[in-house]
DNA sequence: ACAAGATACTTCGACGTCGAATCTTTCGAC
DNA sequence: GTCGAAAGATTCGACGTCGAAGTATCTTGT
């Protein structure tokens, strides 16, 4: 038997208040939303160093994952978020020299926003220390009860993905 | 075999750009990610109907966890949130009379923060609908999977209130 | 008693996000 | 060709959050 942990104190604060919830659903759901929170803050925290915010390096990463160019509307949907949104991210990085615009010759509406040098550089040198806690965390399981983990949560991500009727 | 999910499509876009990824444990965090951010918009969307928003219901609720009446400071420990923070949100809750200030006799720093007979309507009727889509979700595991489930993010929980020394 | 520090909450300024409206450009129907 | 609709990006106004500074109050040491 492992130990328990805040969420367990945390259900049992509610149980006598809400004796409908179920312990097992709201724990789970309750350590996800935990378990997102603390890996936000920790990589803000880490990313700091290296005079990052968290969504300026997201914002490099979907960048660097489309080969260091793409249009602000591919932008918005990898980082789902509204494209209003995106105009205030590039402006920023562009104001630190990470990327900079590049108006479509193809088609005048559009507009490229491609990785300089610096961003490279600035998210080759936040990749190495990308993860480090992810990868702190996750390892209190054995690969297989990772991938055990995964499975578990691919089924319920494939019935996120199907629209309640 | 089940299906495959959006996640792992995501997960094997970017194993050749980063062969040192592990798929399982990105899978995990991943999917997380995704869970949570779907709740909390799902939430919003149906907490839309009762003319409530997602932080006021949180703010509500966990006023009712404490039995109606709390400080500020307890509030913002509660919501994981800067104190600052907390006194916008009574401002908003004050104003539609779902609370009201209450200055400590004893302690003339301190205020109290109470619900109303409005207050506790609204949250009660959020309640019912509360949780119907986390519900919906999880119900895609047995409830010996879900134990399961709960009891590996317990794991990687009590690692995460481990402070990496 | 009284000064120094701790505590509790609020105000202020800055920032990131979003929805709605705007502007330009492209596409399609006629 | 021309006009209306659709598409892409931006601007604008509003909101929620936070850190830092501010105000008032309590507590502690001497």
């Amino acid at each position: 038997m492992t130990d328990r942990d805040h969420v367990d104190r945390h259900v049992e604060r509610w149980l006598p208040i809400l004796p409908t919830i179920d312990p097992e659903l709201e724990g789970a759901v309750t350590r996800m939303q935990f378990l997102v929170r603390h890996l936000r803050e920790v990589k803000e925290h880490t990313l700091a160093r290296l005079e990052l915010q968290g969504h300026e390096y997201d914002t490099l990463h979907v960048l660097a994952g489309r080969g260091g160019r793409a249009a602000p509307s591919d932008l918005a949907r990898d980082l789902v978020m509204a494209p209003a949104s995106v105009t205030a991210r590039v402006d920023a990085l562009v104001r630190r020299g990470f990327v900079h615009r590049i108006p479509s010759t193809t088609d005048r509406r559009r507009v490229e926003v491609e990785l300089t040098e610096a961003g490279w550089t600035a998210w080759r040198g936040a990749m190495d220390i990308r993860g480090a806690e992810e990868h702190r965390l996750m390892t209190a399981l054995a690969p297989d009860e990772r991938r055990q983990l995964s499975d578990l949560l691919r089924r319920v991500v494939l019935r996120a993905e199907r629209p309640h009727d």
